[in-house]
DNA sequence: CTGAAAGCGCTTACAG
DNA sequence: CTGAAAGCGCTTACAG
């Protein structure tokens, strides 16, 4: 009664106002917005609507959408869709990581995927291998894939092609690492006072030599812990021996071989921070290995905390960064970006906490 | 000379046989197949063959085309390229493992990530906490995507949309759990044999009374474990005391209580084989809580090597799944599916092996 | 070796 | 509240 084309039940409607096989679609994976037109006698336009603006549809035809969408098995295609608008109608964003090996960065993927999923993106994953090369591939790749947004700590140094992609227009949030001289959104820890509050903690408990174990040495985060490991030693007025300073490449065999250097040295230290998660499970290994009694012969407190860190004997004391939490804000930050394309980039800094276990030494709290 | 169409290098082309805007498309991160053939003169037919099939262009068209692509910045759009073509033309898998916090999961991420870019493929990650739900969303989210195939560890149960899936024609691929009644592509460890060499290793070394602390019981692993821990005990005479057998959610809380349980039993195990990875670590915590000394007064086996191995005390002795291996095989399989639809199913199984360490007590190899 | 036309499955104005 | 038409950026036959 409404319209010429209002579908009819179960009749036979083989009415020949146009050449189209009548015949009803059935149910198959990749059916499409012209077999569920077919099915319903509905426009392609409105049965879009029903799936992007529901409430500009009439419930009575909403309802029989869906209803024959689940019939025939259709869903929506989203690569259709992304060919569309411009940013912010993929609904896809992209995280590049050095290595999802490393729990740290496995918790931000979990972090950026929660929200993801929640936001109804997708995501794209890509392992860096810290290696700018790659890096640039993973970036083409994703560009490639018009994704709406990339999350990225961005591998050592400069990379002139990242900088490129954002004064390009491209939408991109660091963590954990700062680019210098750009604008953007980043997402970081404090890494400065974490080391101060470390390194600290340890001189309170009476350690004068203390070495540091560090990561890469051309990644921000490293010189930052650097120079908050340098305040602490000023600021209680103690003299530092540079020769306690180490420098490794943030995995966790350069962390034991470290540990073990430092040691085997003539005066040893009797405290070790370590630069990362990696180094301190590095550096357990060089205490058993060596049968080295923690806290008593060398104290450790250890930059990012460590998964299982009870499963560990004694308990590492560490600095948290809260990493599920930097995920987490990374895929907040870069939605309400995608969706606010000309807001002015935020930095949001989190603060480390130190987490005091048993190999620090520390008698309580 | 060639044709009408010939770009004349500098000149001043501004003969008007159509009404294109004449300016030279400048460097953008958004430039187009429409923007490269302006800028070359070359058709889009041509244009798309030099990023396809390069071998059918002419070798001045080629290098035309690519240098000109480098200055206005032209890079072939994978979400148009995804419209076209049936299967095997998206270039991207999906991939939804229960959590990527497990470092289980986190290993077959690296191995299916590492084929997928060597490869070209693109990969969507899903987390789905281990719930069917949750589970459906992803894999519809994954159809939207027009993804290739998917690789899955089936969550627990039988779920009748994976099987639908799988019968409609979607390329799945298995990994680590069957799902029964469905010829699929699979990438299985041999949990039998695993747990059955695990707890011989045991029964070897004196024990008799040796517990298993299970995952999830609905998963085919947890069965299969159960099998080759029960059929060690019947191959060596030994009775099985089922008190000793305790069910657990595979998570290191479940870990760690149902150890401490067992330790407290009147008649406590002199031997315990955990069921995974994360139990495994459950259980360390038990030790370093309750002072337990290992392998001592209980020794332990556990499936599933721990990462990082070297940084417990005393180090870990585990049945290996080789897990990179099974992401890299899986990726592998899944892709030669997707190029070849009609090969009849293949279930790849890999042999766990043992590898001992301190904590079952053994004095050498 | 190259190009014009149709089409992939949607969304987006525009008109009603 | 609904539909016809154009278009998103490519690839795919088809013709030359």
């Amino acid at each position: 009664m409404n319209s010429l084309k209002e579908p009819n039940g179960g009749g036979d409607n083989n009415s020949s106002n146009s050449t189209i096989d009548e015949t009803t679609p059935k149910f198959q994976l990749k059916s499409t917005l012209k077999d569920l037109e077919k099915a319903t006698g509905v426009s392609k336009s409105t049965i879009s609507r029903v799936f992007n603006e529901p409430d500009k549809v009439k419930t009575s035809t909403l309802q029989l959408v869906k209803r024959k969408a689940k019939e025939i098995g259709y869903i929506p295609s989203r690569v259709a869709r992304r060919l569309q608008g411009g940013i912010g109608n993929a609904k896809v964003i992209g995280l590049i990581i050095p290595d999802i090996l490393n729990p740290f960065f496995a918790e931000i993927v979990r972090g950026v995927e929660d929200i993801a999923m929640d936001k109804g993106y997708s995501l794209i994953l890509n392992n860096s291998d810290e290696n700018v090369e790659r890096q640039r591939l993973c970036l083409d790749t994703l560009r490639m894939e018009g994704v709406d947004g990339i999350i990225l700590p961005p591998a050592e140094g400069e990379d002139e092609y990242v900088k490129e992609l954002v004064e390009g227009g491209l939408n991109i949030v660091f963590i954990d690492r700062k680019m210098y001289n750009l604008s953007v959104d980043s997402i970081l820890s404090d890494n400065e006072k974490g080391a101060y509050i470390a390194v600290s903690h340890l001189i309170k408990l009476g350690h004068k030599r203390i070495a540091y174990i560090s990561g890469i040495p051309s990644i921000s985060t490293t010189q930052e812990r650097l120079r908050g490991y340098k305040k602490a030693f000023k600021e209680h007025g103690i003299d530092l021996d540079i020769s306690l300073i180490v420098m490794g490449d943030s995995k966790q065999k350069s962390g034991e071989e470290l540990t073990t250097e430092l040691l085997e040295m003539p005066e040893p230290p009797t405290a070790i921070f370590t630069g990362n998660n990696m180094i301190t499970l590095g550096a357990y290994m060089a205490f058993n290995r060596l049968g080295v009694k923690v806290p008593e012969e060398v104290a450790l407190v250890g930059y990012d905390d460590v998964p299982w860190a009870d499963a560990l004997n004694p308990r590492p004391t560490v600095i948290d960064q809260s990493t599920y939490e930097i995920g987490r804000r990374a895929a907040e930050t870069l939605i309400s970006r995608i969706q606010n394309p000309e807001s002015s980039p935020v930095t949001t800094m989190i603060n480390p906490k130190l987490i005091v276990r048993e190999s620090c030494g520390a008698k309580e709290i």
